[in-house]
DNA sequence: AAACATATGACGAATACGCATAATATTGCG
DNA sequence: CGCAATATTATGCGTATTCGTCATATGTTT
């Protein structure tokens, strides 16, 4: 396995076919052909499925591509350093942090305000993405720290420090009817227009099963996969949707309110780092910056 | 730079002779010699002093070599992976639609509330991710629509409709003093702290060239992947940053300013679909509600 | 029929690596 | 202290392997 073919991989799941590749990458089609097949030999997978003289990824493809794009990112990496360093600019210290997509917007900046300022020659890269690929990218060291929730099995190269909780509320456009309820459940919600997130995943099997045993249809509208753009959803009337409290109280500043969902549920969020390897100063300030405004974040009014 | 290279630097790390690395590794020791000086002149950086015959490690040696054990680790993960892999996983219609991260807060519910009311009995899945991710979706029709930037090769299976475009523009704080300027170049940046994205990727690169070329070195706070928490940052005071101008005017409501970033450089967004398949009548309503609400989004103040 | 796509034969250039050896340094012993 | 033995790195030279291109065959789609 070399670099190269690792690079073939990533750009022929990108464009779709060895011509297209060849030229991205500045190769000719018979080489993309070949480094694709000997990384085929020397996986002893079959990466792709040669159908009607097209090339069709197979499953084992999707999930080793994310692999080789881990390599690729991390030998960008290393060219980065090797270039600070010849520059002479003793290369900064680059801190890396995962965060669930609904903080990017105040969150995020709020976090990072103060710790700039205290933290001047280092460089923090922000990742914001879900839960599970944040596990991932701690795992594989590509982050110093993730923000997660603490939801089924956490992998063993990862050590997770609990920060904060939430339970389930429903969060009401604030002119609605069902705002001026003290706590909502199920069948206050039937032909109530819903937003939901995370289908399949335990939280929603479980919210969809309370909904079944109160005999009340879903009249699910959205499907969506963030929190925030559930609560902008909300806030712009197209329904209601049930999140944890702790997202729901970043969104503080949208006209819109929440109520505890009934049957009560709790989550845990938590602090994720690798197995093992102590944080550098900066990351632990980084670190202790993300609690300081998680608490932040959560207080009441 | 190869995977050989940086298991010799590792292990040289470790034994501090090449006989010694040589032995671990089964080679021969001119050969981990030769595989040393290759390294340092692909990175141009001396890793070991030779002093008195011995090889003493730089600092240098040791910033990277934390680098390439990541890669290697990454490289075992993956061939960890390939290994599980040998031995051996309908209802209402839903229109899947795919937009930028940056597009959830005000875009995305923008487009959807009328939508809603025309298409009633219609669920409505929202992705927020990357390009790449959002291609790779529709290609896969996991996606029915999907919103992207157009750059670089597009897949066989998808058709691209170009539906917007934007320039590179400079975001800046609205009490910069950079506001005042009717354009930004990279000369106006020196000792500017800049919030930049897309790492690597080809338009990133041609603006690390241009800071190149004006012979000004880049001071990177923060390295971050959506051009929402960019401007976030901005917004925020962080630093300035240097993104399209059809993402900046979806910020228009945040306290900065955008200015044209010279040299110029252009970019075109589209609306993709998988080839060959005719979309239905709410996916293809989808679809022009999407477009309205572009036009709207870029439309001058 | 033209355009597009992948795979493969043949070939040359580049790379990887070992053997042998030169040069230098260190250690152990008398 | 001097010297032989041992340890260390680097390099000349040669061989084998790898990398990649050109040209082409074959198949598919428009």
């Amino acid at each position: 396995m070399n670099i190269r073919q690792l690079e073939v991989l990533r750009t022929l799941m990108s464009t779709g076919s060895t011509i297209a590749t060849a030229k991205a990458m500045g190769l000719s089609q018979s080489g993309v052909s070949r480094l694709l097949q000997q990384l085929e030999a020397d996986l002893s997978i079959t990466l792709f499925v040669r159908d009607k003289g097209r090339l069709i990824p197979t499953p084992e493809a999707a999930i080793l591509a994310r692999d080789a794009e881990n390599i690729l990112l991390a030998v960008d990496r290393m060219s980065g350093h090797a270039q600070d360093l010849r520059s002479g600019a003793a290369g900064p210290e680059i801190v890396r942090i995962g965060l669930p997509s609904s903080m990017w917007e105040n969150f995020a900046p709020a976090m990072l305000v103060d710790y700039v300022r205290d933290f001047p020659s280092v460089r923090i890269e922000t990742f914001f993405d879900t839960t599970i690929a944040i596990n991932k990218l701690v795992e594989e060291r590509v982050l110093d720290i993730g923000f997660l929730r603490m939801e089924g099995e956490i992998g063993p190269g990862i050590e997770v420090e609990q920060v904060a909780s939430g339970e389930s509320v429903c969060v009401i456009p604030r002119d609605h009817r069902l705002a001026e309820l003290a706590e909502i459940s199920a069948k206050d919600l039937r032909d109530v227009p819903l937003i939901l997130i995370g289908r399949q995943r335990p939280n929603r099997l479980a919210l969809d099963q309370s909904f079944k045993q109160a005999g009340v249809k879903q009249i699910v509208k959205i499907e969506t996969h963030t929190n925030s753009s559930a609560c902008s959803y909300v806030a712009h009337g197209l329904g209601v949707t049930i999140i944890s409290s702790f997202y729901a109280n970043l969104y503080r500043h949208l006209p819109v309110v929440h109520r505890p969902f009934i049957p009560h549920a709790r989550q845990q969020f938590g602090l994720a780092r690798a197995a093992g390897v102590p944080l550098s100063i900066a990351a632990q300030s980084l670190s202790d910056a993300l609690k300081r405004q998680i608490q932040l974040s959560q207080k009441d009014i």
